[in-house]
Parts: C-alpha cells; sequence; structure tokens
DNA sequence: CGCCCGTTTGGCAGTCACTGCCAAACTGCT
DNA sequence: AGCAGTTTGGCAGTGACTGCCAAACGGGCG
C-alpha cells in the first residue's frame, strides 16, 4: 500500500494487475468458504464484500455477478473447449474430441478437493444449477459449429443446413448431460474414482 | 364483483375457485402478451399486474415467481411425465418408454401458435431459459426410480446402486437433451414440421 | 335477511442482487 | 513532484420477491 515502489515484481506487469489479482483471489475464497459454511442462498454478496474487504460496487466490477463467486474458471471453459476441440485433426471423430474437451475442462480445477465442493454446491443449490445449466447451453452453441462439419463428415452427411444443425446440438447436449450425470455420481461417492471414467460410463450406457 | 349471487355456475364449485381461475387466466394472457410485445427481461411484474387488474401482492400469491408467468402448464409436465411412464408395461425399452413421455408433454400445450410463442421466448431469453433448464433437472430426478429398473433390465445390469443411478440419469437427460435440440430447431424453422419427428432425428444422431 | 367467521386481497415496508453516477484516491509516466 | 488516466467507494435507484397487518369479501348460520 505504501511505499516501495521499486518493483518486487515476478508477477505478470503493472502494480494494478498484481493488486487485481490479489483481490479476485481474496474475493473467491471468501466467497468459497463463506458459501460452503453457509450455503449459497444464506450469504449476502454484501457479506463477501465485507469480509473480502472490498466495497460492494468493486466486487460487482471484478465479478460480473454473484454466481461467478464460485470460481473454478468457468470463463475459460468456452475458450478452453472449444481449443482443444478445434485443434484436433480435422477428421476426428465426434464423441473422441468432445471426450477431449471436456477432459481438458475438468483438468481446469486446481485441487479435488476444491472441484468436489464447488460440485457439491452446484448440484445441491437450484439457483446455482439454473446459473450453470445455463452457461453450458451457452458453451453448446459455441462449440456447434466446431461440431457440425465432423458430424456431417461421419453421418450419412446430407448437406448443411438446419437438420444438421439440430443433430449437432443434440449431440452436443449430451455430452454435457453425462458429464453433468457423472459429477452428480461423482458427488455422491465423496469424489471417488475419476469423473471422465464415470462420464465414460454414462456415454456408454446412452449409445448403447 | 356485484350483486348475481345466484349461481350461474357450471363452474368447479364455489365462486371463489371461479373468480380465482378467472384472474389467474387474466394474469397469465397478458403476461404472454406483454412478454412477447416487449420482451421478457423488458416487462415488469407491477406492469403485468396493473393491466391484468389484480395488485402485485396478489399476483405473486397466484404465481410463485416471474417465470411461471410463462404459463404453459409447466407444472404439470412432472405428473405427466412419471404417469405416462409408469403407466408403461415394465418390459418397455428406456428410449420407448422416454419418447412416450416427451410426446405426452408436447400435447400438453394448447395450440401450435402459443407453443412457438413460448418456445420461442424460452430460447431467446437466458434468464428463461435458465428456469427452464432447471425445472428440467427436477423433472429428470424425479423420473429417476421409474428409469433405473427398466434400464437394469435391458442393459447387461449389474446390481442397483450408485452404477445405475449414474447410467439413469444420463440417458434421462440425454432425452431431455435431445427435446430441447429439436425444440430449438423446431423454432428456427418456424413451427414447420413436427417435433417429435425432430426428436428422433435428434436422439438417431446421438445413438448413431 | 342479517350477522359473524374464515379466507382473500391490497398496501407497505423491507431484503437482496445489481446498475448508473460522481467525487475522491491512486497508479504510472514524464 | 505533477499530471492524466484508471480505479474505487458510496449513494441512490430498479426490480423481484417476502412478511405483516388491516380492510374487503364470500359462505354458512341463526
Amino acid at each position: 500500500m505504501t511505499g516501495d515502489t521499486r518493483a518486487t515484481t515476478g508477477g505478470p506487469a503493472t502494480l494494478w494487475d498484481r493488486t487485481r489479482q490479489l483481490a479476485s483471489r481474496e474475493i473467491l475464497d471468501t466467497a468459497l468458504r463463506l458459501f460452503t459454511e453457509q450455503g449459497y442462498d444464506a450469504t449476502t454478496v454484501a457479506q463477501i464484500a465485507r469480509e473480502a474487504g472490498v466495497s460492494q460496487r468493486t466486487l460487482f466490477r471484478y465479478f460480473g455477478g454473484k454466481e461467478e463467486l464460485l470460481g473454478g474458471g468457468q470463463e475459460r471453459f468456452g475458450a478452453v473447449l472449444t481449443e482443444t476441440i478445434g485443434a484436433l485433426p480435422a477428421d476426428t471423430d465426434v464423441w473422441t474430441a468432445l471426450r477431449a474437451g471436456v477432459a481438458a475442462v475438468l483438468d481446469l480445477h486446481d485441487s479435488r478437493d476444491q472441484a468436489l465442493r464447488r460440485f457439491r454446491l452446484l448440484h445441491t443449490t437450484a439457483s446455482l444449477r439454473a446459473g450453470w445449466l445455463e452457461k453450458r447451453l451457452r458453451f453448446q452453441e459455441e462449440l456447434l459449429p466446431l461440431v457440425e462439419p465432423r458430424l456431417a463428415a461421419a453421418g450419412g452427411a446430407t448437406d448443411g443446413g438446419a437438420r444438421t444443425d439440430a443433430r449437432a446440438r443434440a449431440v452436443v447436449a449430451t455430452a454435457f448431460a453425462c458429464l453433468d450425470a457423472a459429477s452428480m455420481a461423482w458427488v455422491d461417492r465423496d469424489g471417488e474414482g475419476e469423473l471422465l471414467d464415470l462420464y465414460d460410463e454414462c456415454l456408454a450406457a446412452v449409445r448403447g
């Protein structure tokens, strides 16, 4: 705060950025702690701001809304998903590609414990669930242009158009649905086993 | 409102019930109208209440929240789903059963036009989408006990327990995902064609 | 017919998430 | 040190939603 303007850096660039990152982390940690302690709905944004040492207004500038305070790099999900799948060879099977995307997203979590806490919160809080599902749907839309061509190539492949559109949506949505089912089961088992294995199992059950 | 206490009945029972139903309809109609005219987010509950001729407080007593004002008998969805599927013979294939459930729910809409309006609103409004997806998930949970046994019977069927749980969830979620993909495509085509056909196409794309 | 009881309604105030707006504090550069 | 651009914090406002309490109303009773 005072003195010591010389950069004891090691961080990204300007002091602002470092402070910002620090505050951001503090807010996220405080939020996750309070959420797990009192529950999501019972925790007010004002309380998080107070305990994190920032004004409510600033908190809302850092994060768009209460839901974002769950953390877990949810904003990166979209980018990671499209990047991972986009980087795959064009003739990769759709399901293989989607599995790779799911795996990449799961790797984003810092620790198994935090992931478990987040998922538990997510699956037990209606409002959070709603928000997550909505975000998921957005990712799904973003993924569409990457999935459509692969689907057309593999399937008997009639032209493009609305028909392929619906099918691509269904395929991506199914992958996400399996991820959700898997993560629910994973939470039920208190984080025992590998989430990806559960995902495979779910997908197998669906695709018979 | 005044005089005419003699029952020109024909309705269910007491005057209260009839008034209630009338007000309910008025509110729902007003809401759908305003939503389509101005958009969901731009319409305030206060405005709906004013134009429907009830107090805001009463409106919230009739319907739990703004989302319910979309109507379409969403509350019955759960019941219809479980009843339809529950009434099917125990050895019915899971996918057949789920298809029947989906068909029953689709039959719930009064008119094609209203269904289209509702779906369009649903797919273009983030907040509504979120709410719908959350409700969908609740139906999914309700359906689980009906789906699990059929899945165990058909599939190689190891024991019961958490394993089947995840798979059942995945299967039901997939069916719903296909319904969503289908309804999105249906809206894109301005209600042309049969929704169920699109559903079948989506499911075929998934189960390849 | 009129009266009382239970239900329903409406208004009011309050909570909570979230958003502009504006002045004050601060950082980075010269 | 000083200037300019950015960030912050407080304040007021909106909109959904919830208790609370008094007033209005419908239905059954004498």
